[in-house]
DNA sequence: CTAGTTTTACATCAAGCGATGTATAAATTA
DNA sequence: TAATTTATACATCGCTTGATGTAAAACTAG
């Protein structure tokens, strides 16, 4: 995805238009404007991790949740490595910080669902405190990210998730 | 600061102009074109943020690991609020991500001077694993920095931070 | 085959950008 | 005070952007 890859000023028209094949005119006709075509790749992108997330915790548990740390430091390699171009909707709140409610909007229901996906798992492994460990998790993921984003490195997230794997265990 | 707020592209000539009084042709003859003033910029920023640590840090220790993060949540209300435009330098890499290996390299030394303070304060207290505690301790950072960006609220970090100061505790 | 409609490719528009040139005002020095 | 240098205010340039208009091409229906 061009947003992903250039950010929403990055990317311009033209280059949407190279992307897509699809012709000015009819970007325009099919989707209105550029904002409204960065909202639905929004909502693509939201859509896409909500099936990943529904996948990595289809049984709610400590061991679902310590996988996904897991996944996040091995390389993947993948068009979709959160390393490559960072996570589309992180890199979105630190450009258009003074964006349209909208975007605000699908930002805050993408973390959110992270935060449900954890709770989750934790009330699945009757551990106290449920609501502030998951926040706590939401932190990690975002801490992780940020130091791949830094050292332009994913290994560069191995201290910090491996001590995130002792925590966890140290719950259960 | 203009580029605090605005960022690297929301920051024009002209504003750069109003913000600082100097005409147009002044900063230019001075500081070179937009780039230059931008990495003055950041050199500002990183040194302001170097005396702040050097203050934190005067004395190596666990305590004052904690008070640091104990401080990330306390409502400042200063201009230097990370709460209102975030940390410059996490701002930059977002934006500038291809950005010439000037920035990538002030960024980095800003990064590694938090993994030197916290290093020191954990060698003080005679912890082992020196090196990755400190990591996750930057991490923990970015963690409760981008949680307060994404949810626009100080309070938001502060179940993340309470969880790192048990893990800090549970080192003593 | 032809008339009507949709899709495509390209041109063009106003606006904003960084950068620079050009006169005027201020300051400094002899 | 007069001459020279420095600093300021404003205009302008070339470029890129998002958006839209226009004409040619492709497709569809009868």
């Amino acid at each position: 995805m061009a947003f992903w890859q250039d950010g929403y000023e990055g990317t311009t028209m033209r280059s949407l238009q190279e992307a897509t094949g699809v012709n000015g005119k009819g970007l325009s006709n099919v989707f209105g404007d550029k904002e409204q075509i960065f909202l639905k790749a929004l909502e693509a992108y939201s859509e896409m991790y909500e099936n990943v997330l529904n996948d990595s915790f289809a049984i709610p548990s400590l061991v679902a949740i310590e996988k996904f740390f897991e996944g996040l430091i091995e390389d993947q390699g993948t068009a979709e490595d959160p390393l490559s171009n960072g996570c589309l909707m992180v890199n979105t709140v630190f450009e258009i910080d003074r964006a349209s409610g909208d975007v605000k909007k699908i930002v805050d229901q993408y973390r959110h669902m992270f935060v449900v996906h954890f709770s989750k798992s934790l009330e699945a492994a009757n551990i106290e405190g449920v609501d502030d460990k998951a926040e706590f998790l939401v932190g990690m993921l975002w801490g992780a990210l940020l130091q791949m984003k830094l050292c332009s490195s994913r290994a560069a997230a191995v201290p910090m998730t491996q001590q995130v794997l002792k925590t966890i265990s140290s719950w259960g």
